[in-house]
DNA sequence: ATCCTGTATCGAGATGTGTCAAATTAGATG
DNA sequence: CATCTAATTTGACACATCTCGATACAGGAT
């Protein structure tokens, strides 16, 4: 669950977009995990996901939409593909959290200057 | 050029997404930001445009990519159509400019914490 | 007016994505 | 082992997106 055969785009870099112009291959990963938050869906599951301090329950996931459950799981797929949540299984049930880098990583490639943190 | 007549997503709003759950409606409005940038042309693009300080003719955009001309337009105005750029004809050439707000606030969003900027 | 160049739009084809129902797996419990 | 629930995977379909060539448009120059 948490180990993926394909270990996809897990470091995401590079400077802010205005510094200097973006390469070709960053732009391909970093696309990857904008194009994951570019779905109403995924973004509200990553937001209720990062809301809760810990980690969140599949079982709370599904309630708040309005689509199947099975596309809720791909959804999450899409995420954690893209390196933004990881999860795991504990019994019964899977959980899900965010990886605060990953998210960190891409609000400095949209800011205006550089911040230190 | 730089009037639409569907006025798309103009001001994107929202809290950091981990501090509370994003509602539909701004998921919505977000997700079609987030998407425009979740292509790797839209987002060398967006980068190039963006590393100019004043503005950038899309004559100096084809060059660096392996599309057509055709193509690159396509993309530059679903940048245009999600508020990120803005763009002017001035006699024979068009140029294209990044507009830093809606970048800053999709920065904000994904931001883990609320920075003093 | 006529041409030429830069950019955008149109139309079409190939590929990708979101969604669901059905089937599958993982684990708990009887 | 059988069975139940939680979650994922599979397969299929509708729809969106990326891309191009052809065409249209805007403006400058002849």
């Amino acid at each position: 669950m948490s180990k993926q055969l394909l270990p996809v785009s897990d470091p995401v870099c590079c400077a802010p977009l205005a510094q200097e112009p973006i390469s070709a291959e960053d732009a391909t990963h970093l696309a990857r995990a904008f194009k994951a938050i570019g779905d109403p869906i995924r973004l509200r599951l990553l937001s209720l996901i990062a809301s809760r301090d810990g980690e969140t329950c599949v079982c709370d996931l599904t309630g708040p939409f309005e689509v199947s459950a099975p596309t809720i799981s791909h959804h999450l797929k899409v995420l954690r593909e893209a390196g933004l949540v990881d999860s795991e299984r504990r019994g019964t049930w899977v959980y899900y959290w965010t990886k605060p880098q990953a998210l960190q990583r891409l609000s400095q490639v949209l800011a205006q200057q550089t911040l230190r943190v």
